[in-house]
DNA sequence: CTGAAAGCGCTTACAG
DNA sequence: CTGAAAGCGCTTACAG
């Protein structure tokens, strides 16, 4: 009935417990007579080693934990995925814990994690809990991907969200669109905040007038914000959602409200995920590669396992994936209400596709 | 340095270890003055508990496993995500391991969780998986989702892919539709040969020529199979694909080749992942609650861990979801080299949409 | 090469 | 109400 233990395996051998654990771990020297007695112990009890008490003694568990926020899209799906195959190559176990809306839980989600696991990947994008994880990492392995600020004092990864969120508006500029709205995401999320900064500034620095309604980086939330522009008067000719969701939301609102990609209004997202090549008009977004940093992250987090002196922040750069819903302007198309500060004939003839 | 322990706590407390526990648990009666220097010692320490060392004396690890095969679409994402919100409101974790190509691997997966976990999922859909996990049923509570036949001997969750498959070829009849391909799953894979078997009974019962075509449940597959379909003579007027996933990728495939859905071919695909009312034209498709099917699993396994006597097998029905991509065939649109066996004119003009 | 023993950090009857 | 002690199932110096 109950499992078997080390100590079963022992007296079936006839050997002791301290013989059976060098075997089992190849440690230590044995007579081949001796693991062979062993072996077939095990064989005959179908002994399998209890991983929470060998954990207990060797103080490592092989498994690292993923604190995560409470959405749980293809972002994160896909960011999984990259972990879990780096953590199956390098024999470790993923733990996830999800569904955080505030810094309380994930606080104690975190705390939660403390003799489970041998390192943590801190996702939740929230102010405090970059505190909380920074708390914890005097005592644990922690690698911070929780978006923000570029923070060299602790190992992390950030997305360069500044960067990305001015590269999509320039390309909107040279399309020849000029009343460019942002979907914004969830106020407090770094990320979005990052993008929305970028946003500003390069409307800003173009001279435009800025046009933002708030979202939640759910798909959801990117048909209502998409409701409320067409709606408007000065209804936008460009849209830059600050991720995909939004933008797919957005995109599909628009077309069912009559309104046509990118002629009407151009589209352009933020990750790159898997959704974003399949609808149609294939969405223009800011490509991270999110499987890809998911696997790096965990390499490095297991580094920092095994050893330390990595505090350094990587910075991941989107890459613009120009598609099917960002094209030039079409000429001669007029659209009433608009208070364009330039006028310029659109440069860019489809740059790609 | 070290995190403080028990130890720590009870020495700074002036108590015993003992008393530290209970007032920890709540268990056992405590002084409100001990206790209250017990609180003060742990606050002072930042101490949290060892989760492994306490689940090895209790032998209870609040922790849940699920065993994932390689393959990692939105479907597993989706019931990923159900159980753990489920997981979450009745304080477990989930340890997920996956990219199990083999049956061997899945073992191997299921031995390392002893110790780590108080019950086992099982999503790998390998023949002998299933074996496996049976062996290991005896000492610890599985839940076996891993498709296939309906077994009363052990607790389970299995979807009636047979019912689903047939549903959605006698729906593509009830269209108009003749020749309908079917684009199937990986070959060893329980509920892909399942919906296969559905399919050609399906197709035999209304006297049709049955068309398969091999996949992987993966998008790529689906757009390989369709480029083969589209590229035969007797082209189908109609795809069944053994998934969402294989049904998106063809759709694709098949406008990229300049035919069009569902005039020329009518989709149907399996599962209702959240792409499949994102494309265009949206999937038609057997609804499986993806994400519900994932919480009732958690919230049984956990009972399983609980009690026993729960050697049920639940049937999950998947409801025909029509939608654009599935309509009436046009009256008078005839195509070359069809070698139709009845025609009949169509009775359903649009069930919906 | 092998075994007895201590220890990993907790919990829980059992005495007091 | 509280503490000493055994025990959860392993690993690992330390002697032999």
């Amino acid at each position: 009935m109950k499992p078997a233990t080390i100590r079963d395996v022992a007296d079936r051998a006839d050997v002791s417990v301290a013989s059976v654990s060098r075997v089992l771990n190849g440690s230590g020297p044995v007579t081949g007579a001796t693991r062979q007695r062993v072996l077939d112990a095990v064989e005959a009890l179908q002994y399998v080693p209890h991983s929470g008490a060998r954990s207990l003694s060797t103080s490592k568990t092989n498994t690292v934990g993923v604190i995560l926020p409470d959405l749980y899209g293809e972002f994160f799906s896909e960011l999984i995925r990259g972990m879990d195959v780096a953590a199956r190559a390098l024999g470790y176990h993923l733990i996830v814990s999800s569904s955080h809306d505030d810094a309380d839980e994930a606080a104690s989600a975190i705390r939660s994690m403390r003799g489970r696991v041998d390192g943590l990947i801190v996702l939740s994008p929230h102010l405090r809990s970059a505190n909380l994880a920074a708390g914890l990492a005097e005592r644990m392995p922690v690698l911070l991907m929780n978006g923000g600020a570029v923070d060299a004092a602790r190992p992390s990864i950030v997305v360069d969200n500044h960067g990305g969120a001015v590269a999509a508006v320039e390309h909107l500029i040279a399309l020849g669109r000029r009343r460019i709205a942002h979907i914004a995401g969830p106020t407090g999320n770094l990320e979005a905040e990052a993008r929305l900064a970028g946003y500003l500034e390069a409307m800003a620095a173009a001279g435009l007038p800025t046009m933002v309604v708030d979202g939640a980086f759910t798909r959801d939330s990117g048909e209502a914000a998409a409701a409320e522009l067409a709606a408007r008067k000065d209804r936008p000719d460009a849209v830059f959602a600050a991720n995909d969701n939004m933008a797919v939301g957005a995109l599909l609102a628009f077309q069912d409200a009559g309104l046509r990609v990118p002629e009407d209004i151009a589209m352009v997202g933020f990750d790159d995920i898997p959704l974003a090549g399949l609808v149609r008009p294939a969405l223009t977004t800011l490509k991270i590669q999110i499987a890809e940093t998911g696997r790096k992250a965990l390499e490095r987090l297991v580094g920092l396992i095994g050893s330390t002196a990595d505090t350094a922040c990587e910075v991941v750069r989107p890459e613009l994936v120009v598609r099917a819903s960002s094209q030039p302007i079409p000429t001669g198309f007029g659209v009433a209400g608009a208070d364009q500060n330039i006028v310029q004939t659109p440069s860019l003839e489809g740059e790609k596709l």
